[in-house]
DNA sequence: AAATTACATTAACAAGTGTTCATGTAAATA
DNA sequence: TATTTACATGAACACTTGTTAATGTAATTT
């Protein structure tokens, strides 16, 4: 549609009504009023309601793909890629809190065939994940996990911390996060102490 | 309301339609239609669709505060608590994987006062599991964590565990899960080799 | 057998839903 | 200056929403 800082504005502003009260429970008059103005001019913004949660969905997916694939790329340790996904994941979530919220929150909304699609690009980012973590059990730089129940775990210790960059609460200071995440998820997965 | 069986046939079957379709997007006449019969008798079972949401989201969280309690009242080790805490998460997460799917999906569309009830007996719940890992680290027992990001980073790490329980997928052996699974957090947060 | 309760229907309601159309004006471009 | 583009409005649309009222029948209790 546009490109112009208004429509930068609209996202924003959207963004947050939309993490404040739920994508279902969003209407059309809800986003038209938080920006005062009338609900048909929201559609100079955008082509629909699917259409805005679908962009905002692919966009910060697209970021976790683009942080991951030069980590798979490199010729690392398997130890030390899987401290690069983290820190990785970390900075988008630091960076972009509401639309990891969303991330984690909203994508069931999203409708056929765009669901599917999410999900399916999803398991690509899992499936690099597991090959780390295959990887360094293989190696034996990892214990001898089950590879699956390992990654899913991983994943699902960093999709908590968004909240904690939300609206007026106290930040945490990000390079303590990274320091006590990676310290967590590295004991966990090592075959010996540090 | 009613405590026959037909009530909880009913609330079955309609959970498993709110975890498909979504609180927000499964109507009452959905409700009725998946139970073959009209709108106006689904409530004859429940009083509202908030009602409904309040009923089960209660019910489940009651059910994590009372495998706590007990657990937190004991003489053991904060290592013997915070694994038998693991085990008892995963024990309901297995038997009720849809209630848990909505204790996590589902929670924000809770209306007030209900909502904040909610939020603060959730926080309870969390700072009994911080106060072991406080004491944890006191005696020495675990490593100096951060403890309320050690908290959050467990709880988180137990939380996408109900996905692997629904539906047709394969499920997990609860047996294994549970042995993964309490490795990966004591290891994690553990001062020494095991 | 009578009375109460549990389960069901039909019909309607007031309010809200996403979206479109026709139209207007301010700003940017030609 | 003329013209296209960006941003805005008012009015309406077809449909869906949760919920209630009035009423009926099957099952259970007295």
């Amino acid at each position: 549609m546009k490109k112009s800082t208004k429509k930068v504005r609209f996202l924003g502003v959207v963004l947050e009504l939309i993490h404040k009260k739920g994508f279902m429970a969003t209407t059309m008059r809800d986003i038209a009023q938080e920006l005062n103005f009338e609900v048909a001019n929201v559609y100079n913004y955008i082509d629909s309601k699917q259409a805005l949660l679908e962009e905002y969905l692919f966009d910060i997916q697209d970021e976790f793909h683009s942080a991951i694939d030069p980590i798979m790329g490199s010729s690392l340790t398997a130890t030390e890629k899987l401290s690069l996904v983290i820190s990785s994941y970390i900075q988008i979530t630091t960076k972009r809190p509401y639309e990891q919220a969303l991330l984690v929150n909203e994508w069931r909304n999203l409708k056929e065939p765009k669901l599917q699609e999410f999900v399916k690009r999803r398991k690509v980012y899992e499936n690099k994940l597991q090959g780390i973590i295959a990887d360094g059990v293989e190696q034996g730089e990892f214990r001898p996990l089950d590879i699956e129940i390992a990654t899913q775990t991983i994943l699902a210790s960093l999709r908590w911390l968004h909240m904690r960059y939300l609206d007026t609460e106290v930040k945490l200071n990000p390079v303590k996060i990274d320091k006590q995440l990676t310290d967590f998820i590295l004991l966990a997965v090592a075959n010996t102490t540090i």
